[in-house]
RNA sequence: GCGUUCGUAGCUCAGCUGGAUAGAGCACUCGCCUUCUAAGCGAGCGGUCUCAGGUUCGAAUCCUGACGGACGUACCA
């Protein structure tokens, strides 16, 4: 349900009825208990520009608002208005949640489309923790648009085309003749060997050298072993997705070579827009405000990223069809990505009504601020950073409840990864990140685990409810009141987190949903003998909504629930 | 040097695009289990929103400058 919508609606027709039209209407969650549930702020704006008394606006729009969803309007101060619910109301919009499948949230009419770009490893190497973020942030957005109706279109740009392959794949060729390529399950000691005689041998490097040039201008043998080398590292990619529960597939693959057809038209189109200059024998985009330019094309005749880039843009537009495009990559790749959506609307390669936007985000640094590293200053792997989470997790619950070891091992998955996602996602995205063990795989504060724990006390209420579930949800104390307006504003945060790329929004509103919830709970008894039925009732769906609310939050940032922990 | 970005409680972070007395968690001090999971809940302590100006009814939020940190700065991605 959009319910603030409901609300500024009220709004705009009640300025309508006093012959005003405001710029935007948007009330806001009321910042204090005493304010009611929603304030508006915009009269002191509108009567300003007027040059009228905000006072005299705002009891005008009080009293031109009418209709059930709203018991009480007062006008507070210079010209505040605030806005309380009708309990009654609120609880029958409760009452509806109960009885639909998806939380009352409708797939929007006109679906857009979607592309989101993230993850992106480099098949050179095997993941670490530097592709964390990207792969998590870009999951959870793409499972948000899925959700809320958009069509989206997972693209994985995985890097496969660079000066690294020529080497590796002489290497490869090198130690092992055609013959079994089991050595590459350790991709990191592989390249590590192979980086060591390229810079060690110059016999090799100058081999190496030759393979790029063999494996670029198409070479068959080159070009079967690179394809078997990045199948086998794909692998490894398919490997930590699943141990991440991550959506992307082999599908959503695009990798980089997949857009080497494309480059020389790409470049033509840029020399055909006139924004094409060569500087020191490159082709150069010179863009406004910038001392130095994008480089497309180097002066041996090499692409580099920037044309993958825009060639990338291109396929997404004629292809793809995108209505917007999510770049979800590091931050400090800020410039490169304004050069080069400058140069692809400027040159027409994109439309320019299509949406390119970077989804820049800071660096995972360690608890004591520094960039997270292993303790010999190496790149931490991926894949053992999660099987840490996971043995950290099982560590965590395991002399706490009768557990099995099977079900230790099973909770444990699903704690520890969500804990790394969840940590992750709930900060902003945009400033760097520390990654703190203690702190994720807290109970305390805003985690997944306070959320899990939420979750499976509802169940464990639930299971032993055996009655039937008939009736509606009657809203007894404030508490109650404040638990069905967090309800009923869950579609407005997911539009909002969509709208902004902004996970940590839903995060912050399942902490408050779920801080709320416990105080229901803590004061509210739901089962005990002398509860009334109807109140039992009603305490019992609005525990069930309130389970399906965090339930579906938790999914769209890509984490699961327990029924039990 | 230039550019981008950040600076909020001892620590980690929110703050809904300018609103009312700036909020959480951790840490610290107290209180609450014969009742649905106490891995919880409540109370207290803790602030010159880096600093200085400006814009206006009103600024953590917007503009300018200073200081401090991070990152980027032409043929790697």
């Amino acid at each position: 349900m959009k319910f603030k919508s409901l609300i500024n609606d009220k709004l705009q027709a009640a300025f309508c009825k006093i012959g005003i039209t405001p710029d935007m209407i948007a009330v806001s969650d009321a910042s204090k208990p005493e304010f009611g549930d929603f304030q508006y702020n915009g009269v002191m704006a509108v009567a300003k520009k007027l040059g009228r008394n905000p006072r005299d606006i705002a009891l005008l729009l009080a009293d031109n608002i009418h209709g059930d969803m709203i018991s009480k309007i007062e006008v507070a101060g210079p010209g505040f208005i605030n806005i309380h619910i009708d309990k009654e109301w609120l609880g029958s919009k409760v009452t509806e949640l109960f009885n639909s499948k998806d939380l009352t949230i409708e797939k929007n009419q006109n679906p857009k489309t979607i592309v989101v770009d993230y993850s992106g490893p480099n098949m050179a190497k095997e993941m670490h923790v530097g592709h964390l973020r990207s792969t998590i942030i870009g999951d959870s957005l793409a499972n948000l648009f899925e959700f809320l109706g958009e069509r989206v279109i997972r693209q994985n740009h995985i890097g496969d085309w660079g000066t690294q392959f020529g080497m590796l794949i002489a290497y490869l060729e090198e130690v092992h003749q055609n013959s079994s390529f089991d050595e590459l399950k350790n991709l990191e000691d592989f390249y590590k060997l192979a980086k060591k005689k390229f810079d060690d041998n110059l016999d090799f490097a100058k081999k190496a050298r030759e393979y790029v040039v063999k494996i670029q201008s198409g070479d068959k043998h080159c070009l079967e072993l690179w394809k078997k080398f990045i199948d086998i590292s794909l692998s490894h990619c398919d490997e930590v997705y699943k141990k991440l529960g991550v959506t992307l597939t082999k599908e959503d693959v695009r990798a980089e070579s997949f857009y080497n057809d494309m480059l020389p038209s790409v470049i033509e189109k840029l020399e055909l827009s006139g924004l094409l200059q060569i500087s020191d024998g490159a082709k150069c985009i010179f863009l406004p405000n910038s001392e130095v330019p994008l480089i497309v094309q180097k002066s041996d005749g090499g692409y580099l990223y920037a044309s993958t880039d825009l060639a990338a843009i291109k396929y997404r537009n004629d292809v793809l069809k995108a209505d917007r495009i999510c770049y979800v990559v590091d931050a400090r790749q800020s410039e490169h990505f304004a050069g080069v959506f400058w140069t692809a609307k400027e040159s027409g390669l994109c439309n320019s009504d299509v949406v390119l936007e970077h989804i820049a985000f800071g660096t995972m640094m360690d608890k004591s601020g520094k960039p997270f590293k292993t303790r010999d200053g190496g790149t931490v792997k991926l894949i053992d950073l999660l099987d840490e989470a996971v043995i950290r997790a099982e560590g965590a619950i395991k002399d706490r409840a009768n557990f099995s070891n099977d079900e230790a091992l099973s909770l444990a998955k699903i704690i520890g990864i969500g804990a790394v996602k969840y940590s992750d996602l709930s900060i902003n995205r945009e400033s760097n990140y520390i990654f703190d063990w203690d702190k994720m795989l807290s109970f305390d504060g805003n985690t997944s685990l306070y959320m899990q724990y939420a979750y499976a006390r509802i169940q464990s209420i639930l299971k032993k409810f055996d009655g039937e579930i008939f009736g509606s949800v009657e809203l007894g104390s404030d508490i109650e009141h404040k638990l069905a307006i967090m309800l009923l504003s869950f579609e407005d945060i997911l539009r909002r987190a969509a709208n902004d790329a902004t996970p940590h929004t839903i995060t912050s509103y399942l902490y408050d949903l779920v801080t709320i919830f416990m105080r229901f709970y803590e004061q509210s008894p739901i089962l005990r003998d002398d509860v009334p039925y109807n109140v039992k009732v009603s305490r019992i769906m609005l525990s069930t909504v309130a389970a399906r609310t965090i339930k579906k939050g938790l999914e769209i940032l890509g984490i699961e629930v327990v029924d039990r922990l």
